[in-house]
Parts: C-alpha cells; sequence; structure tokens
DNA sequence: CAATCTTCGCAACCAAATTGCGCCCGCCTT
DNA sequence: AAGGCGGGCGCAATTTGGTTGCGAAGATTG
C-alpha cells in the first residue's frame, strides 16, 4: 500500500493519540473529517493500523522494571523450539518473545516488581521450561527511551 | 493507587482494545455506562493508564524487521553516557533504548526494513554516535510474542 | 481537449460520550 | 442497634462527535 503525505501525519497523529476525535485529527492533517474518517478506515481495513490499545504505567501496577533474558536451548529441533513456544506464550509476565539467529537461541523481554520477583519467576518459570539449557539475564538499570511510535 | 476486581477487568479490555465503546466496555466488566466512564477517567487521571496509541503493523510501513543491538562505550562517566542518551533520542529507527547494568553499557531496540537496511544504518548512525566503542547485534529470525499488555 | 476517475467538502442524520441528580448500600458514630 | 454519613451506582437529558450520501473540483489518461 502506497502512503501519501497526508496518511503519514494521520499515522503519525494516531500514534502519539490513538482516541484522537476525528474533527480534531481532521483539522491537524489540513482536511475535513469525512475524507479524514475514510482514510483512517482504509488505513484501518488495509492493516496499516493494526490496534489500538491502552499503554499502562508499569510503575503504577507493581510492574516497574523490565529484564531482557537471552536463553540457550539443549536443542535446536523442532519439538524442543516448538515446546519452548508454547509455554512462553502463557507466562503472561513475558511480553516479547524471539527466536533468534546466532550466538543464543531466544530472547524474552519480562517485566517484574524488581529483581527479587523477577529471580523467582525467573527460577520458577522459565528456567523449568523443558529444553532450557542456560540463561542471561541483562538488566536496564536506565530508560532512555522508549515508545512504541514507527518511524515514517 | 489500589485497583479493584473491577478496575483490573477494564484496563485487561483497554489494552486488548483501546477504542472500545464506553457501552461495550460497561456491558463486558458488568457496570453500567457513566460508573465505567468515571472509572476510566480515574485510571487516566492517577497515571495507571499512560496514553492511547495506535499500533502500526511494521511490515506494511517498511519495517518488518526488529533488532537489538547492545552497545559498549569507551567511557562510563556522566557527559559521555548523557551525549550518547541525547543522540539515540534523535534516532526515530531506535524504538527503545536503555542503560544496562553489568556486561555492556547499553541495548537498543531498532526497526528496518531488513537486514542490510538496518547494517546500514548502525555504521552510519549508531557506530558514529561520539563514545561507542562497540556494538554487537542480536537478530531475531522470529517473533514468537509481541504484546504491550501488562499482566494484571 | 474531453471523458473519467478520484478525492474532497458540505449537510443531515445517527450514535456515543458526558453530565447532573437521586437512590441504595455499607460503614461509622453514638 | 438505630440513625446518619459517604461512596458508588444507574437513569435520563444534553451535548458532542462519528457516519453517510451527494454534488463539485481537480488530476489523469486516452
Amino acid at each position: 500500500m502506497k502512503l501519501d503525505d497526508i496518511d503519514k501525519r494521520i499515522l503519525r497523529a494516531l500514534q502519539r493519540d490513538g482516541r484522537m476525535a476525528n474533527n480534531d485529527l481532521a483539522r491537524e492533517v489540513g482536511l475535513s473529517p469525512s475524507p479524514c474518517l475514510r482514510r483512517v478506515k482504509l488505513l484501518e481495513e488495509a492493516g496499516v493500523i493494526d490496534r489500538y490499545v491502552a499503554m499502562l504505567n508499569p510503575a503504577k501496577i507493581g510492574k516497574g522494571q523490565t529484564f531482557f533474558t537471552r536463553i540457550w536451548l539443549k536443542a535446536q529441533d523442532e519439538d524442543t523450539i516448538e515446546h519452548f513456544a508454547a509455554e512462553v506464550a502463557k507466562l503472561p509476565e513475558v511480553l516479547e518473545c524471539y527466536l533468534m539467529l546466532g550466538d543464543c537461541d531466544a530472547m524474552v523481554r519480562v517485566v517484574a516488581a524488581n529483581i527479587d520477583a523477577y529471580r523467582r519467576f525467573q527460577s520458577e518459570h522459565l528456567s523449568r521450561i523443558k529444553g532450557v539449557q542456560n540463561v542471561k539475564t541483562d538488566v536496564p538499570s536506565q530508560t532512555i527511551k522508549q515508545t512504541s511510535e514507527m518511524p515514517l
């Protein structure tokens, strides 16, 4: 799908505020409300806009700390990987999980209240998944930037 | 702030669909529209709900691949770090940046169309930031899970 | 240069958000 | 234990914003 300049402005605005009123959005991108809404609907149908979500403040719900954990599996066959993926998907504390090329086999992003809570999670859940050989956790001390806004 | 069971149901629903109509939300959490809206507003004011955003499909805007890059700086003094943070914040391809405890000094999540585009970005922007000594990129081959839904 | 396709803006209509108010239930006080 | 007090609910009226249909203007192509 080709995106013209107005589409990009719409996407930038909705990435900042996904609940912006269509009238305000229209004014911001230099259109009247109806063609603006039509474009938004087209972007949604085309799948460019995947979904709208509320972003919570992790600190306010006791999930203030992020952890990145690299994982090495005992084997790289499909069964081992499938099983690992299925188990990880069940853990709500794991917000992201990627299979990796190169050094490690997988990487997960986990949220927890603090390091102690994370350590408990790691030993009680992550390390107990069948096929997991070794894990190494990278701990952020400070967040410099954290956004979901894609460059356009 | 203390969250009761209804608050949690509201947050779960809005994390799935941030544009859900208040009437539907009310029905889902077992409340009538006005107290439901009142709770949403309170959650917003308390900062539990930080913001609403549109999530784009990265593949549809030519940013289909994610890269995790660990960064080692030449020094760890405040000036070096401040400068690095300021420069990284300017790069729209960097969606996340954390200062790290332990092995490396920082870690960034970068989106790009593909590996070649990323390599170009790394050599032309990341590596050229003053104070950057070494970088090591971890490349996901497959995304198992990717969400912004916090556990409640 | 004309025909056509696209996309816009206007206006009317419809749906949803928002606000004010009275009621009910649980809790505290006496 | 009864009376009063506060918090939170639901209803209904109002306002605001979303939605749709149509005619007009500009761009594109043969």
